[in-house]
RNA sequence: GCGCCCGUAGCUCAACCGGAUAGAGCACCAGCCUUCUAAGCUGGGGGUUACAGGUUCGAUUCCUGUCGGGCGCGCCA
């Protein structure tokens, strides 16, 4: 009775079928969601254009859909409304046997995908300094998007392209040399920003210590051994302190997921020459530079990209020009994505198109920047400290725990040391993440602790205190019938069974658009749903088998709700 | 000057190749706890979707222009 496909495909093929039987079967079947519960679960639109089509009235057409519309077994009533809208009720019978094959699936009863080698990069701090605010997003929404394909089942690639590699780290090794002969290195490097700091002090008072640095910029470039061992030791301190930050975070990014700029060195001179090969080069000013006719200057001239400095030297264009390459003959990608800052997207299109002309990336293997907005303070200003200054990451996020933990502690006083510090930690980063998840990331977005760690409304408190709200049934109930089977008859059980079987189609979407916060709109509908159904339908003081199906419907909940906010990475509690 | 993104309720945000009376939360008002966690639920008021045109049976969505905000435009990343 077609479970395998999903609600949305399964309605839109046959939609689509009873199309071409009425004599449109070119026509788009457009089938969504009901924009009300009154237009039943699902409403198809595409009568109207086909009608305007064929130059055929709406209504007569869509008698003709309708009669030839099989959905026996899927919906108990179809209806025609409007101009021409196709209405459809799902069975409750349908929902049911849905519910009860998800229930019995590892994966939700989502279908396998044809995997695809897919590689999100993302996070992608600069090493030189400790990670601020300006990380946040792009750690949090590529990693969103990384489980997500994950669990669809593409085969997903992590990549952490940190700057490891530029002018600035012959003036911190210099400076680490410096510390190294007055003995307190390691204390200064327990600080990455004051370490930056005073080596840049050092750098700007000193001449001596300037050239140091710059003889330092050289010897590197060079593969000299001392000082890329020193380069190294720096490197390995600033990704232990990204380490810390991804753990408190909950950010799937481990050591063998970093490949810095650095890697592509070698390849540098090798891209130069292949894109004077194919053509591509020009010297301008010195500088080797490939003119775009598709983008435009000022005087409406072909646009430069310098790929070479005229001191030889390259720049970060060539290194992702290097990448991409790599990418594409080494690991064989079919879809790099990009989460990287919305201001950069003119770097992206510049970046892809040359590649594309040069022949580093095929047109088969997809390259997109996913961009996304600033982060904001109350004042609509970019996020900074109230002296201005740059926000530690990891400092946010110790005040979101301390933050979660003073609002445990008020609402729950007798909870364990540790109990309330766990609930803390799940549900102060939890906010942050979801904050950010739950907004469309193209948009600027206001960082606000009082909104982000309300109980109420939309927030990651609320999915957690949902998801407790279901274990707290089971841990009452005492055990259940996990194969009981699912009797729905009031309208919260099958709105709630309705919206539970759309987890699917909210995965795939997230997938082609990459965008999370379908996801999290999705789990705060779920959440809401539970909540008018825990409030309607007595669930333990019901009986027989209403009460073994409605355990199961509560069963189901719980599975998506997890699942869904451990893909948003985000952590769940038995109680809170 | 050219290009990209944005403008939706007092505030924070949705609206899935253009669909029905533009939806949520917060705040405000009125209800619901001797009953599965009230961090919850129910109901109510609140909109010229910045503005002006255009395309369409139908526009928050597509096109043109204006206004307002953010960002990017050769040797940083």
């Amino acid at each position: 009775m077609g479970l395998s496909m999903t609600i949305h495909q399964l309605i839109n093929e046959r939609v689509q079928a009873a199309l071409a039987a009425a004599g449109a079967p070119d026509a788009p079947a457009v089938v969504q969601p009901a924009s009300k519960p009154e237009f039943g679960d699902y409403q198809a639109n595409g009568v109207m254009g086909a009608a305007k089509a064929l130059k055929t009235n709406p209504r007569a057409l869509a008698e003709k859909v309708v009669a030839a519309l099989d959905l026996a077994g899927i919906a108990d009533k179809v209806e025609i409304a409007g101009p021409g809208f196709i209405n459809i009720h799902l069975a409750p019978e349908y929902l049911a046997r849905r519910s009860e094959a998800a229930l019995k699936d590892d994966k939700l009863g989502i279908a396998p995908v044809q995997p695809l080698r897919v590689m999100v990069e993302y996070s992608s701090p600069n090493l030189a300094k400790e990670m601020h605010v300006g990380h946040l997003r792009s750690s949090i929404i590529g990693d969103a998007l990384a489980r997500v394909m994950e669990y669809v089942g593409h085969d997903v690639v992590r990549a952490n392209h940190v700057g490891d590699w530029g002018t600035q780290f012959g003036m911190l090794v210099a400076y680490l040399v410096e510390t190294s002969h007055a003995g307190d290195a390691d204390l200064q490097l327990s600080d990455l920003e004051t370490f930056y700091r005073n080596a840049k002090i050092r750098f700007d008072e000193s001449e001596d210590f300037a050239n140091t640095a710059r003889d330092y910029v050289v010897k590197l470039q060079g593969g000299d051994a001392e000082v890329l061992k020193l380069w190294r030791r720096f490197v390995d301190v600033s990704l232990k302190h990204c380490e810390e930050v991804y753990q408190t975070l909950n950010v799937g990014l481990k050591r063998e997921h970093v490949r810095g700029e650095s890697s592509y060195n070698d390849d540098l001179p090798v891209i130069v020459q292949e894109l004077r090969a194919a053509g591509l080069l020009t010297e301008s000013d010195g500088a080797q530079v490939v003119f775009l006719e598709e983008f435009r200057t000022q005087e409406d001239q072909p646009m430069g990209v310098i790929v070479q400095k005229k001191d030889g030297g390259f720049i970060y264009t060539t290194t992702d020009i290097g990448a991409v390459r790599y990418r594409h003959r080494e690991l064989k990608l079919d879809r790099v994505i990009y989460v990287v800052d919305a201001r950069q997207s003119q770097h992206f299109a510049q970046m892809f198109t040359i590649c594309r002309k040069a022949g580093f990336a095929p047109e088969a293997m997809k390259l997109e920047h996913v961009g996304f907005g600033v982060m904001m303070g109350d004042d609509g200003k970019p996020f900074k400290t109230r002296s201005g200054g740059t926000v530690k990451l990891i400092e946010l996020l110790h005040e979101a725990q301390e933050r979660a933990y003073a609002l445990v502690a008020e609402k729950n006083p007798d909870l364990s040391e540790e109990q309330k510090r766990e609930i803390a930690n799940a549900v102060g980063i939890g906010a942050v993440k979801y904050a950010d998840l739950s907004k469309n990331r193209m948009s600027d977005y206001i960082f606000n602790w009082d909104t982000m760690l309300a109980f109420e409304g939309n927030t990651a408190p609320y999915l957690q205190y949902a998801y407790t709200r279901v274990q707290s049934v089971f841990r009452k109930a005492e055990g259940y019938d996990a194969n009981a089977k699912i009797v729905i008859t009031e309208p919260a059980e099958k709105q709630l069974a309705a919206a539970l079987a759309q987890f699917e189609d909210t995965l795939n979407a997230v997938v082609e658009g990459c965008y999370p916060h379908y996801l999290s709109q999705y789990l705060y509908h779920i959440a809401t749903l539970f909540s008018r159904f825990y409030e309607a339908c007595p669930i333990l003081k019901s009986e027989g088998e209403v009460r073994a199906s409605r355990l199961q419907l509560s069963a189901l909940t719980a599975r998506t709700l997890k699942t869904g906010l451990d893909l948003l990475g985000i952590k769940v509690l038995e109680s809170m």
